[in-house]
DNA sequence: GTTTTCTAATTGTCTGGCATTTGAAAGGCA
DNA sequence: TGCCTTTCAAATGCCAGACAATTAGAAAAC
C-alpha cells in the first residue's frame, strides 16, 4: 500500500482509495482490524487528521467501522445488503432528481425489472409475502389517506413482491428502481377511481402470485405499467395547461 | 440544519447527514456553493477538522466536490450516471464475495434481469450496439485469449446488450448486476467446447437483436444462463473433488 | 472469588498554524 | 485605452500537539 504525495488527488483520496483496493481483493479480510491511526499516519508519512479523513471517507461507503476504547479502532465491515439498501436508494433517487430523468423512463425501468422477478415470485413467493400485500391492498383501499401514504403502501407492496423472489441480489438491485420512484410518483394526485383500479390490478398481481402464475402476474404487471403511464400523462398535462394559463 | 452535540453518533456523520438532506431534498441544488469550511464550523458549532471530515464523507458518495483558490469551496455535484458507476460495481461486488452468495444466485439474478432488457433492446438497439456485440463475438472466438479476457469480453458484450434498451435507469442498475459477476466467471475455466457454445448462443442473441426480435433474445439468454449454471457446476464439482482427495 | 478502581490504548475533537492554489484586483507599460 | 504582470486575499490541503471521552483489561481492595 504506497501513496504518490506529488498525485494530483488529495492524500486522504489516495490513502482511502489504497484501504478500499486491500479490502476488494481480500489483503484485508470481513472484521480484521486496521492499524490505529498513530500507524497508519506514520505508515503513509502524513498526520493524523489526513488519515482519519480517508476513514471517513471509507467509513461513508460502509467499509468499515470505528469503535472508540482499548479495544477500538476500525474494522474491515461485512457489507450486507441491509446496509447497502439506503445507500443504493439515496443515489438511485439524487441520479433521478438530478438528471431530470423523464417519469416514463423511470416508469419504464421499474416494470421492465419487475417483470423480470415475477416469474422466479410466483414460483417462491411465502405466505408472508402474500399477507404483506393484501394488507397493503387493504391498505390502499381506505379512503381518506392521503397522496403519500398511498404511495409509500405502494412501494411497500411491490418490495413484497420483488422480495418473494428469494433472491438477494434481485432484491438488492431492484430496491433502487422501486423506491427512487417515490419522489416522482409523489408528484400525482391520485382521483378515486385511479386508486381502485390499481387496488384492482394490485389484487390481480396478489392472485396471479397466490396461484403461482408467472406470466399472469407479467401481464398484470404490464397493465399497471399502462395505467401508471396513462396516469401520469394526464397528471402532467394538467398542471402544463394550468401553469400555461 | 441542526444537529445535537448530545448525540451518540460522530458530529461529522451528524454534519454530513444534514447536508445530505438538504441536497436529496432540493435545498441545495446543483453546482451550489456551500458556506466555506470555517463558516460551517461557525454555523455547526464545531471545529473546522470535524466540517473537513464531514464534507470528506459526502466526497467519497460523490455528492460534491471541493476546489481550491480564491473562488473555490465544496460545490454540490450533479450526480451523473457515468460517476455513479463504479460505487455501484464496487459495492456490488463486496456484496457478492462478503455475503458467500452463490454462483447460483448471481447468475439467476443476472439473467433475469437481462431478460427484462432483452424487448427494449430488441426494439432500440442502434447498428453501433450490434457493431459492439459483434466485435466481442469475434474476440471471444479467438484462440489464445485468456479465461480473464474471456470473461472481460463477455461483459462488454452483455453491456452493449443492456445499454441497447436506451434506457439510462436500465443501464445504471444492471451494471451492477453484470459486472460484479465478473470475479465469479473468473473461477470458471473455460473449455475450447465451452466457448465455443457461449459464441454460438452470443451469435444468437446478435441476431434476434438485430431483427429486432425481443423473444428469441429472451429465449436466447435463458440458454445461456442454462449453459452457464451447467458449466459452473461442473467446474465447482471438478474443484470439491480434487480438494477433497 | 467478586467487586471496584486504575490504567493504557484508541478514537473524537479542538486550537493554531503554515503551505498551496487560484481568481481577481491593482498597477505598470505600450 | 487596452493588455500584461504583479500582488493579494480567500479558500482548501495538510500538519503538530493537545485534551476529552470511551472502553477493555489489569490491578487492587474487599
Amino acid at each position: 500500500m504506497k501513496i504518490d504525495p506529488d498525485s494530483p488527488a488529495d492524500l486522504s483520496a489516495q490513502i482511502a482509495g489504497a484501504i478500499r483496493d486491500a479490502i476488494v481483493d481480500g489483503t484485508l479480510i470481513v472484521d480484521e482490524r486496521l492499524p490505529s491511526e498513530a500507524e497508519l499516519a506514520e505508515h503513509f508519512n502524513v498526520s493524523r487528521p489526513t488519515v482519519r479523513e480517508a476513514l471517513k471517507r471509507l467509513a461513508a461507503q460502509s467499509l468499515i467501522r470505528t469503535q472508540r476504547g482499548a479495544t477500538g479502532g476500525a474494522f474491515v465491515n461485512r457489507l450486507s445488503f441491509e446496509a447497502a439498501y439506503p445507500q443504493q436508494i439515496t443515489t438511485s433517487t439524487l441520479l433521478l432528481s438530478m438528471n431530470a430523468v423523464k417519469f416514463e423512463t423511470a416508469c419504464e425501468a421499474r416494470y421492465a425489472l419487475e417483470r423480470a422477478c415475477a416469474p422466479l415470485s410466483a414460483e417462491r413467493r411465502t405466505p408472508d409475502h402474500l399477507a404483506t400485500m393484501r394488507a397493503e391492498i387493504h391498505r390502499q383501499g381506505q379512503p381518506g389517506l392521503t397522496d403519500e401514504a398511498f404511495c409509500a403502501s405502494d412501494v411497500a407492496f411491490h418490495r413484497a413482491l420483488v422480495d418473494g423472489a428469494c433472491n438477494p441480489v434481485l432484491s438488492y438491485q431492484l430496491a433502487g428502481a422501486v423506491e427512487a420512484m417515490q419522489p416522482l410518483m409523489n408528484m400525482i394526485t391520485f382521483t378515486a377511481r385511479s386508486r381502485s383500479r390499481i387496488v384492482e390490478i394490485h389484487t390481480a398481481i396478489a392472485d396471479a402470485l397466490e396461484e403461482h402464475h408467472g406470466l399472469k402476474t407479467q401481464e398484470a404487471l404490464s397493465s399497471l405499467e399502462q395505467e401508471t403511464q396513462a396516469l401520469a400523462t394526464s397528471v402532467f398535462e394538467a398542471k402544463a395547461r394550468a401553469a400555461s394559463e
